[in-house]
Formats: structure tokens, sequence, C-alpha cells
DNA sequence: AATGAATGAGGCTTCATTCAT
DNA sequence: GATGAATGAAGCCTCATTCAT
């Protein structure tokens, strides 16, 4: 990955979670970068493929994040890594998470199986702490942090830590 | 509202929520519509217009969901009532609430002022049921409707009436 | 087909048989008819069916000559009839020929199928004047007209009458 | 010449020919040769100078071919032997034999000073077999084989040989 | 009210060519 | 000699919008 390659995914990831896909030109994103646009196909052959490394790196951010939840063995110690993960958002990694959401309702099934492994992780904490429904309570905590999430990227309630206490009673 | 306003209206609300705002064309409505290019400019203006009626169509929609719960008094039924929202959105109406739903991330602020009253009730009621933090909680049940809203709206859960039991549950 | 629709064809027709359809652009297409570049979009959909939408022209005027000779009962005035033509090529229509010579050498089997009933009709007439071998005669007397068009289009040579008297000499 | 310089050629010659010289761009020069882009500009200055260089090799192989003929001294045998000239061809130098007729639509008064000596021997022979019309005949004959080079280039008749016979046949 | 021809700006992409390495 | 990153102009096409009918 050159200097080059790296100001263009760069701006693309800023432009893309401001305005949308669509809505940003590629001219516009070699502009920010600095760059012509044409290097913009010589590196990532379309915009698409420009989205598609952009998520690329993102996978790597939540595999690396998701690893975490699923080695944990102690399963009250899981379902609070799973309630804390949208509150430990790096106010750095706004944008990029904010591309991935907005992606969502452009994409079909986009990022869907990505969270399967946490899904799993967390159906199997609720057995062993002995709730009556893991499959709902499984689906129930990850809407949940998908709706924290939301919250966080949108407009950032100042009260995350009251709100993250209020969420962890619920869940002893 | 004369019938082909209507059906340049239905017509676009399908393609925007199907492929978003940006990338669809005023001419692919037009066709969609089975009307004159030149129409929806008459009748719309612009194509911003057509987005704005739209809009204006689904806060019609939202105040008359919203109003039953600002006029519950029981508290508990306020936060039940808020609870079964995203879960009784009628299968007929997933294509203009996925509309709303991606516009939140592509326009600024859009959204959080219209569902305000909800969160004020959902704040008065956590203060008669005596809950600790009632701002926090009230935040925190907006979250929730949200995340259960997305969730039933990107991938209908089978199980969703297990998952509103298994939510339920936590606000007794 | 509108007064612009033409414009474009003409224009089109005029550069493609100049400067040959991958090196004509359509920015000079339409600069040359006087509309924007757009309106050729719009009425032949692409590059291509500009192509095609002159190739149809052609398709017509071929036809008109083809039948003719196809209805020529007399065997050795269907000879002289098909060896007259490419010396009766109006100079007005050099350019569409050029074109449509030019082109031959750029779409696989272009034009061969359409020549199909000059060889039928070329063929019954060398049965009904005992010559030897028909279907070789009925080929090359294909070819033949073939070079002697090549030649007119590109360098219209000055004795284009003694050649067609040499020509026919050939066929008595 | 390095062997790098021939493979462009060769790649060159084959796209060129396959898919016309100005749809045919250098990068797939350089792909299909197996080098960089760059250094088809090191070697050959300019696309253009790359169709000279072929230009020079088909030069190259055309004079032998009509040395052949010009120092023939029978008159009937420069007939025979111009009359076979298409016929003659080899199928491995289809490629560069189609480039060369395309070209021709391509690039004005290209290709026809070369053949201009093959030209005055047919003429002189014709004038030696007491041919009316030498100077009509010798350019006749040239469209001739122009056609049937075509032809052969084209769509390779099955009846080749039958064709060249009843064309010798019009020459006895 | 309704059509659809017409426009010009801009979108994505490819191209020939240059240059540092 | 050879590479491939980099450029900017140009190419094809789509878009939102206007206007005569």
């Amino acid at each position: 990955m050159t200097e080059k390659q790296e100001k263009i995914l760069e701006a693309a990831l800023q432009l893309f979670a401001e305005q949308g896909y669509a809505a940003t030109s590629t001219s516009k994103v070699a502009k920010a970068a600095g760059v012509s646009e044409g290097l913009i196909f010589r590196h990532f052959k379309n915009k698409e493929g420009l989205l598609d490394a952009i998520f690329d790196s993102i996978a790597e951010r939540t595999k690396k994040i998701f690893a975490d939840i699923v080695l944990t063995t102690d399963p009250q110690e899981v379902i609070t890594k799973i309630l804390e993960m949208p509150f430990k958002i790096d106010a750095g990694e706004y944008r990029i998470w904010r591309l991935t959401y907005a992606m969502k309702w452009q994409i079909q099934n986009y990022s869907r199986e990505k969270i399967e492994p946490v899904k799993m992780a967390a159906k199997n904490a609720f057995e062993k702490l002995g709730y009556k429904n893991p499959e709902a309570e499984s689906e129930l905590i990850l809407m949940l942090i998908d709706g924290a999430a939301t919250a966080i990227l949108l407009h950032e309630p100042e009260n995350k830590m009251d709100i993250l206490n209020s969420l962890k009673e619920k869940y002893k």
C-alpha cells in the first residue's frame, strides 16, 4: 500500500461517510486526496473497488474486536464485553463506523454475517447463565448494541456512561 | 393530490428506499410511475422537492403513531407501547421505514427531533415508576427500539415475538 | 425521424466514413451536427446504436438495388447488371459506401449475408448460360465487383468505363 | 531488434488486425506482449511509431512477393502469377494482411503506391499479349486480385481453387 | 395538466504518454 | 533496458432540469 493509495482511501472514507457513496464523485475523492482522478482507477479498478478496499480494512478491525469476545470464557464477562462495545468506539474511528452503518441500508445483507460469531458467543453465554430463551436473547443483545452504536455515531449522547450502566443493570 | 402525483410519490418512495436517494434518477422514477420526465418537475419542482414530499407523508404517519403513546397515562403501558412499536410495523410499510432509516445517515439531525415527544413520555414514565436514572433510561429505550427496528427492517428475524417478550421482561 | 436526428446521422456518417468508427468521438459528432452530445444518446441510446441506425439506412438502399437484379429473368442481363453495380454508385453516396466497406474489416461477418440473394441470382444465371462451375463463377463475380467497388471508392480511376468494358468482354 | 521489441510488434499486429488501430490501446498491447506499458514508448516513441514499424515489416514482405512478378519475362506467366497471388497467401499471414487491408480505409492513399510496379508489369504483359486496352486491363486485374484477397481474408471460401481456375480461364 | 425533445454539466472510466527508479 | 506509478485530457454516457408544444 503506497502513500498515495492510503491518501485515496482516507479521502474516500471521509467523503463516503459524510455524503454517502453514491453522492460522492470520484473526482471529489481525487481532489481531496490530492491525486489525479486516473490514479484511483489504476489502484482500485473501480469506484466500487475503492469501496471494497475500505470495507476490507473495516473487516480487519472488526475481526480483532470480535476475537476478544469470542475467546472470553466467563459468560457474564462475555455479555459485559458485548454491551460495552459500542460505548468504546474510539472517536477517531467514528467516520469509518458511520460509513459501515450507512452502507447497511444500501447494500443487501452487508455485514450481517460478520457479526455471526458474536451472536454465537452471546447465545452460549445466555445458555450457561440459564436464560429462558438464549436464541431470542442473543438476537436481542445484538439489536441493542446496534441501536446504541447508531445513537452514539449519530448524536453522541452526553450521558453515555449512565446509559451503559442502566444497560448493564438489565443483564444482572 | 392528483392520481399521477400519487403514482410519482409511490414510485419515488419505492426506488429511493431500494437504491438510495442519490442513486435513483428522476428518469427512473418517471418510468416507474408511468409518467413523463417533465411532470415530476411540474409537480414537485426538484428532485429534492420529491424527497420533501415523501418525508412529509412519513411525518404524518409518525405523528399518528406517537400521538397514541404521548396520550397514554399509565406509565407501564407507555413503556410497553414504546417497546412494541418496532414489532408492529406493518410489512406493507417496510419500504417507507427503510427509507427513513437510510436517510438518517445522509441528512444531519434528520428524524431526531420528531421522536423527542416519545422520549419525554418515556422519561416521565420512568420517573413515575421510580427508575434511578430516568434520563438515561429514556435514552436507552430509544436506542433499543431503534436497534429493533433496524433488525426487523433489514432481516426480519423469525422469532420476533420471542424477542419482544425477552425485551418486556427487562422492563418489569 | 426528426430533423435533429437526421443531422446527427448525417454527421456521424460523414465522420465515421472519414476517420473510422472508433476514432470518431461522440462529442465530435455532436459538434458537427450542431446538437448537444446528450441528444445523441437520447435518440440512439449508444454510440453503437448510432452505427446501427446508419447501417439500417444502408440496408434499405442495398435492398432496393439488389431487388432489381434478383427480379431480372434474362441471365445475360443479370450478369451485366451485377457487373455494372459498382460503376454506377452515385458520387453522392461514396461516403456511405466507404463506411460500409471499412466496417467489413471491423465487424465480424458484417454484410456477407445481405449479398447472398445476389449470389444466388448470379449462380442461376451462370447455370442457364452453361458455365462449367456456376458456384465458383458466382463467388468469383462477387469478388470482382467487390474489388471494383473498392478501387472506385478509394481512388476513383479515370478510365472507369474502359474498365467496365474490359470486364464485360470477359463475360460474353 | 531485441526479443521484447519483436514481442511488442507481434502483439500489436495481432491486436490491430483483430480490433483495429484506434480501438486497440497501448496498454492492451503491453499486456499481450508481456512487457511494461512504458517500454512501448521507449522503443517506438508513439502509438503511431508502433504502427509505422508494423507497416515497415509489411512493406518488406510485399517487396519480396512483388519482385518475383516484376522479374518474370513471359507475359502469360506474369498474368498467372498475379492472379495466383491472393490464393497463395499463407494462412499464418492472414493477420498481417487483414491489417493491411483494413488500414486502406483508414489512411489516405495507403498501399496504392506500393502496388504500382505490379500494375506496370501487368500493363506490359497485356500489351505484349495484344490486349485492346492494356491500361484498363491492368487496372482491372488489380481490382480483381483485390476482391479475391478480400474474400479470402474475410471468409475463406471453400472452393478457392475452383475460383482460381474460373479466373485463369478468363485470361487465356 | 402533460409530454418528450433538448441541453450542458458532470460522472465514471480509459487513454497515451512521462518520469523517477 | 525496463518497470509501473502518475498524470490530465478525452471518451462515453447519465443526470437534473427547461421549454415548446
